[in-house]
DNA sequence: TCTACATTTCGTTATATGGCGAAATATAAC
DNA sequence: GTTATATTTCGCCATATAACGAAATGTAGA
């Protein structure tokens, strides 16, 4: 129950749910998620690290940046299940569309350009 | 994503889970949630006006009593999934096996012993 | 009509949550 | 070591939410 809620609970935020779905098509750095939501750095790293807690996301450190991904196969049901049904419920979803739309623009930014504002 | 949020925000409290889960097997009225879930009748009443809301639940009214179920095929996907995904990752939960003995013992009850407090 | 009762709505309070900026942490480059 | 940079943690504020009791609503029965 306790995990469970803890997957509900980091579901019940817009922009945690935007966050989770831009990752279906890559990894990314929360540099990249900071630019796509428009939020501070210190939002976003909590953002983030309330999806990790649910298991929802998993993250890798690379140097001085955070990767964050989907998780793999080996992720509990629930976990996976919820994903999925997000996945499904927003494919046609008009934001997250717009979203996928300004990810590909980010992704083709170079690094410079992205975090040296 | 309106409509998604709602549902998701609506399964973002433990009580409603539960309220929720406890429609399975029949369908219940206030009254019972109530004594289920152990919070005052105007509490309950907002969880499940909640859950109403975000389409989870349907409500039907009959004399004075308002009974609340699940909803049938013809609710959106979004929501079908969602029932499905919360009853199939909370099958094994303890506190919700609690529950469905717990409300046995209700549904034996009449309604006099029930609301007559 | 009047009373009783199930439920909802409203007002209040306490707590939880999302947002930011500042400071702390960690790592790369010099 | 020192500096620069990416991210996180912390403290604060504003808003959202869950809980209750009191009052309002609606319905059945006297």
């Amino acid at each position: 129950m306790f995990a469970f809620m803890n997957i509900t609970k980091a579901l019940a935020d817009e922009n945690r749910v935007r966050a989770l779905l831009a990752l279906q098509s890559c990894e990314l750095c929360v540099c990249q998620i900071i630019e796509l939501l428009g939020l501070a750095p210190s939002t976003v790293s909590r953002h983030m690290s309330i999806l990790k807690q649910a298991r929802l996301v998993e993250a890798r450190k690379e140097g001085r940046w955070m990767y964050y991904r989907l998780p793999d196969k080996t992720a509990p049901a629930p976990v996976r299940d919820a994903i999925a049904w997000v996945k499904k419920s927003l494919a046609q979803d008009r934001r997250i569309q717009l979203d996928a739309m300004r990810l590909k623009e980010i992704l083709a930014m170079d690094r410079e350009t992205l975090c040296g504002r």
